[in-house]
DNA sequence: ACAAGCTTTCGAAACGTTTCAATTTAATCT
DNA sequence: AGATTAAATTGAAACGTTTCGAAAGCTTGT
C-alpha cells in the first residue's frame, strides 16, 4: 500500500515536506505543493485512517447507536443527522447491538448519538466522565459531556388527547409503552394530566411494548370498552395504533372513525397508507437528527450548547371522526 | 487515558508482557496473566482501536454501503448480516452517502457489502483491484475479490405474472424501475418472457422509479386500461405497488382485487397492513444479509467461497382477486 | 560581503499497539 | 555442581501519520 514515504521518495523530498503539502500548509512552496500532489494522485495515495487516527487523537466520525436497524423513523432521523454532519466534514456511522458500545470507549468516534435501550444510563455517564461526547434522544441525563434534544413529548400526547375530548368523546384508553421507555412515561403523564383536567373523561390505561403485537393484544379490552358507545384510543405511537386497527378489522364488526376513534404517535410512514388515514402526532424527524448533530458538533469543537426541542402537530386523517355526526 | 504502558509501570513488567497477557498468549505465566489483567480493570484500560488497527492491519470491522437509510427491508437484511458478522467476533457499520466511499480506500473496514446506487461498477472494481474485499447485492461484477448474493428475480418476477395470467387476467401491465436498477432490469425481461409464453396476453410496460410517486403516476393509464375490463399489473417493488393503490382508491372509482389486480415484490411489512392486502414477492432479507457477511467473511479469511441466491415465494394478499367469479 | 530576517525544507519524536528476536529465569538431567 | 533445555519475560522495531524545532536556502539592507 502506498504510503507517504513512497511520495516522499519519488518526489525526492522528505516525509514532513508530503505531509504539508498533503494537508495544504503555507508553509510550502505552491510548486512543490503542487508537485508533490500529482505525485501522490499517480501513485494513488489514500492517507491511512488508522494513523491518522493514532496520531491526531480524532476521527472525523460521529456514531449513532440505534436499538435496532428496523425503527420507522430512522430513514429520516438519520438524514438529517447525515446532512448536518457532512456539512462539516464529518462522518455518520450507525452502530446497533450491546457489543458494539464498546466504540465508544475505544474513541471510535468524536462523539456518539444515543438513541439506543440498550444502553443503561450508569454506563452512558460512565462515559461522559471518561470525557467522551453524547447526544442521548431517548432519555434526560444531567452531565457536562452529554445533551439532549428533546421531543416536546408532552404538548404531542395533551394534543392527541385533546382532539379526542373535543369530538366529543369521554370515554378515552391510552394505549402505553415499555415503562423502560422515557417518550412513554412522558407521554402516558401528559395523558392523565389532560383527562383530569375535563371532569367527565373516563380514562383507562392499557399496557403495551411500541410494537404492533401490543396494539393488537389492547383490542380485545377496547372492544368491550366499545359495546358501551363509542371510545376514543390514544396509542403512544403508530405501530400500536396500526395493531389495534389490525385487530378491530378482522376481529371485530367495529368501525374505526365511528365506534372506535384512534390517534397514534411519531406519523410513520405507514400512518398515511392505512386506510382510515391515522390521525397522528407528527414531529419533522430530520430536524431532531439536525439538531442531535448540531449539539454534538457544538460539544467537539467546544462551543457552547442550548438545550433544544421538537415541537409537534396533530395530523388529521379519518381514524378519528366527528362524534356529533352519531349524536344527531 | 490510560494506555498498556501505564498499566506496564503499575505492575512493574515490560509492554511486551502486557500485551501478551491482555491477548491471553501462553506465552505469559498464568499468575501474572491475572495480575495484569486485574490492573488493566482497576486502571479502567481499554484499548485504542486505531493503535491496533494500523499495527495489525485488520479492523474487524465490516462497512455496508446503502443508497439511503430509509428502505424498507434495511432493516431485516442487517439483522442477517450483524448476527453473522456478532458471531464471527465482526462488527457491522453502516455508511451512506458518497463521502463515505473513501472509507474503503482508507481501509477503514476488512470488507464491505455494497448495496449503493452510488458506486459506478469502476469505481468498486478499482477498490477490488487495489486488494479491498467486496460483496455486492445490487448488481453483478466479475472479480476475483467481488463476491455476490443473487436475488432470485427471474423466478419472483415470473411467479408474480403467471399469477396474474392464472387468474384469468390477459391484460398485464408491468410498472418497472430505474433503468440502472440490476434488480429492476432483471425483473422486467423475465415479466417479458412470461409473457411472451401465453399466446393470449397483452403486455404494456410503464415507467417507474421504485418510489411511490411513480407507482401513483402509472395510475393513470392503469385507469384507462381498466375501461376495457379487469386488468393485472405488476408493479416491481411494493413500494410502487402501494403508490398505485394510494392512486385508484382516491382518484377512481376501480376496485382492487376487482378491475385491477396488484402485485408487488419484497414483501416490505407495509404490504400485509394494506387493505386490501398486498399479493407480492417474498424473500427472506435476513438471510440475504447472512449468506453476503458468510461470503464476506469467507473471502476475507481466504476461505473458498461459493455461489449463492436467495429464493422467492409467492404472498397471496387479497390485491388479486379470482377473475373466474366475475365471470359466472 | 555579510549579518539579519524570511521562507522553505528536513529530522526526529510521538501516538498506542503488536511481535520478532534476544535475554533472563527456572527446571531438568547427568 | 554444571550443562542443557524449556519457560517466562523483555527490548526494540514497526505500522503511517503529524508536528515541533532546527537547519538550510533565499532575500535584503547596510
Amino acid at each position: 500500500m502506498v504510503s507517504i514515504k513512497d511520495i516522499a521518495s519519488a518526489a525526492g523530498v522528505s516525509i514532513s515536506t508530503v505531509s504539508y503539502a498533503l494537508n495544504g500548509s503555507d508553509r510550502i512552496t505552491k510548486e512543490t505543493a503542487d508537485r508533490i500532489r500529482s505525485i501522490a494522485d499517480e501513485l494513488g495515495y489514500v492517507p491511512n485512517r488508522a494513523a491518522r487516527m493514532l496520531k491526531k487523537r480524532e476521527t472525523m466520525l460521529v456514531g449513532v447507536f440505534l436499538t435496532d436497524f428496523s425503527g420507522h423513523f430512522y430513514g429520516d432521523l438519520l438524514y438529517g443527522l447525515k446532512e448536518e454532519l457532512n456539512r462539516r466534514d464529518y462522518d455518520l456511522i450507525v452502530c446497533s447491538g450491546r457489543r458494539s458500545h464498546r466504540m465508544i470507549p475505544e474513541r471510535a468516534f468524536d462523539g456518539a448519538i444515543i438513541l439506543d435501550a440498550t444502553f443503561a444510563d450508569e454506563e452512558l455517564i460512565g462515559y461522559a466522565d471518561r470525557g467522551h461526547k453524547l447526544v442521548v434522544l431517548d432519555r434526560e441525563l444531567d452531565h457536562p459531556n452529554v445533551n439532549q434534544v428533546l421531543l416536546d413529548n408532552k404538548a404531542g400526547a395533551t394534543l392527541a388527547v385533546e382532539h379526542l375530548l373535543s369530538q366529543g368523546l369521554c370515554r378515552i384508553c391510552a394505549v402505553g409503552g415499555p415503562e423502560s421507555a422515557f417518550d412513554a412515561r412522558q407521554r402516558m403523564r401528559a395523558v392523565r394530566q389532560a383527562a383530569e383536567r375535563v371532569p367527565e373523561a373516563r380514562l383507562e390505561e392499557l399496557p403495551g411494548a411500541f410494537d404492533k403485537a401490543s396494539g393488537y393484544a389492547a383490542g380485545a379490552r377496547i372492544a368491550e370498552v366499545a359495546r358501551e358507545g363509542p371510545v376514543g384510543v390514544f396509542c403512544l405511537n403508530d405501530e400500536m395504533a396500526i395493531g389495534l386497527c389490525d385487530y378491530l378489522r378482522t376481529q371485530t364488526p367495529l368501525r374505526i372513525g365511528r365506534d372506535v376513534h384512534v390517534v397514534g404517535y411519531d406519523n410513520i410512514e405507514l400512518a398515511q397508507y392505512m386506510q382510515p388515514r391515522l390521525t397522528t402526532i407528527d414531529y419533522s424527524k430530520r430536524k431532531w437528527g439536525a439538531l442531535a448533530a448540531e449539539q454534538l458538533l457544538k460539544m467537539i469543537e467546544g462551543r457552547p450548547v442550548e438545550q433544544e426541542r421538537i415541537y409537534v402537530r396533530l395530523i388529521e386523517g379519518e381514524s378519528v371522526g366527528q362524534l356529533k355526526e352519531d349524536a344527531k
